[in-house]
DNA sequence: ATTAGTGCAAAGGATTTGCATAAAG
DNA sequence: CTTTATGCAAATCCTTTGCACTAAT
């Protein structure tokens, strides 16, 4: 699925040079990272690839980011900015048990259609936070 | 409306002991501040007040959030934590053209009901971003 | 050759901490 | 006196930057 190849040729079909370093992290957050931090990629990178800076690391994604192959993620409840490769419209669930990140369709959330008088709304940010249920929990 | 003796018995009643510093920085948050920045504060403090560090802007910040006399925002748009002394639920607006940040009824977001029975949400954090319409903009 | 990418270490901004001093009950 | 708050500087965390080196066209 995601052979080396296959993900060079993606990098330059967003228009970013195929570096074997850009390959391992691009190929990495397509088939195993859900929403690594810089942390966690320096970390995968440091057991997969020979050597890499965390200056380029850092590069990487930055390329990453303006080339729209991911979305960098700034969430609240940590310091540490997250990185996505679903480029699509979506939101988010926090799961508070597991620090697990969910994704969510867009349509969970309805904006009051009054708010396009007063807004021209270019963003909609919705983060949402709690657990999951159980199976069996009780809920109304 | 928010003299020294009001504000002190405010803190007090948020089981938080008003020192003179503290009664500075929620008089400033009370009556001047929309949803200033530590930076802001400090700004502030260094005008209106004899002489305070940093550190206790920050201490009694920390303070407050635990009394909950405030709350802190951390949003993706910015490096730097803001707060807001409506500590009601509600969301924001940040205007894209002006930088200012405009609370929201809660009632402008719905969420799909069928969440609630796969998730138990415990916060809801909605940024909408964009910018403010004029008098006589065209919308549809 | 010229441009683009990488590695390293140093710098940066925002926040926190440790600890000694000062104030308050 | 004993606790709590303050001030200062140093430390910390995450991220960015400067610059020399390397690789690729």
């Amino acid at each position: 699925m995601y052979d080396t190849i296959t993900v060079s040729r993606q990098l330059k079909a967003a228009g970013v040079h195929p570096t074997a370093q850009r390959i391992a992290i691009y190929h990495y957050l397509l088939s195993q990272a859900k929403h690594p931090t810089v942390e966690d990629i320096k970390a995968w990178v440091d057991q997969n690839f020979p050597k890499m800076s965390l200056a380029t690391v850092y590069n990487t994604l930055r390329t990453f980011v303006e080339a729209k192959l991911v979305k960098e993620l700034k969430l609240p409840h940590s310091s540490k900015t997250v990185y996505d490769t679903n480029v699509r419209n979506h939101h988010h669930f926090f799961d508070e048990d597991s620090g697990e990140l969910i994704d969510l369709d867009p349509a969970v959330v309805t904006l009051d259609p009054a708010l396009k008088r007063k807004y021209l709304i270019t963003h909609i940010h919705v983060l949402l936070r709690g657990t999951q249920r159980r199976k069996y929990d009780d809920h109304a």
